[in-house]
DNA sequence: CTAAATGCAAATGCTTTGCAATTCC
DNA sequence: GGAATTGCAAAGCATTTGCATTTAG
């Protein structure tokens, strides 16, 4: 079976890098957190001191290796997550409550194919964010009078 | 007529901000590239010497009369784009050549709009960015049998 | 053994900010 | 006249890098 882990080694050892203990402890965070993170974030949670330097030096090599993907920036800082065995997605942004929406709508992928091929563009990767209020929020900002 | 420096001025004018000279020269400069620019760019192509910090300072007023977008972070830097008199619009990256493609597609809108009713999430914005090669630059990756 | 990795501190590069001098209304 | 604006230089901040030391294979 493949696992990130036989991944990531399998990466590693094609461009004769090496797989350390830090490696592992970020690899193995970055799998645990259900969610999206940044360096800091990373960086408070590993239970192992890891030095910053040493966690952008091994996220740009799971990005490399297509084990996690470089999402957006919010505050000026990159926000990252994992994609192996997760089905691209694009996300919904609440301006409100910062809260994150994962949705998937195949004909939006469909359409995305369609106009690539429009215009001879071979793509690569595609993001697609939508900013606005989710529904709590949005709920709330009616009772207000807002919106 | 509702032109770029009316609005401009309407907005400064209800926060008793003042139009000055630096001003007019930056929003004229801005409408008259007809393209997407960065701080950078600006900074060289305006006639008078104008500081950094009040470009800086006077894009950020004009994101927020919303006469300029926004529109993603390249090579760390912050794109912008005017809008006004510009209908929305989404964009193809060539990671090859640099180029940048709009393109519109009334049916991804939509669907766009059919997904946040879904989620009861209320759009304020929405971006979408495909990264990849653009026509010129996959026939010539084609021909050398890199894709 | 030796090329690669680590942590540190310094450097980078874009962006923001405090402040004194100037300017718009 | 007085609040707002400007330019400058300094500060901020996320990210990157050079280097001496340590370590994986």
């Amino acid at each position: 079976m493949i696992t990130p882990e036989n991944k990531f080694k399998t990466y590693l050892k094609s461009k004769k890098l090496k797989f350390t203990p830090e490696r592992e402890a970020i690899l193995k965070k970055v799998f645990s957190l259900h969610e999206h993170f940044d360096v800091e974030k990373l960086y408070e949670k590993l239970d192992k001191r890891i030095s910053r330097a040493t966690i952008y030096r091994t996220l740009s090599l799971l990005v490399k290796s297509k084990l996690v993907e470089e999402l957006f920036r919010c505050q000026d800082k990159i926000s990252y997550e994992y994609i192996f065995g997760h089905k691209h997605h694009d996300h919904m942004l609440c301006i409100k409550c910062g809260k994150i929406i994962e949705f998937r709508e195949e004909k939006i992928e469909k359409l995305q194919e369609a106009v690539c091929k429009k215009y001879g563009f071979t793509p690569v990767e595609h993001r697609l964010s939508i900013r606005g209020y989710c529904k709590e929020c949005s709920n709330d900002l009616i009772k207000k009078r807002k919106i």
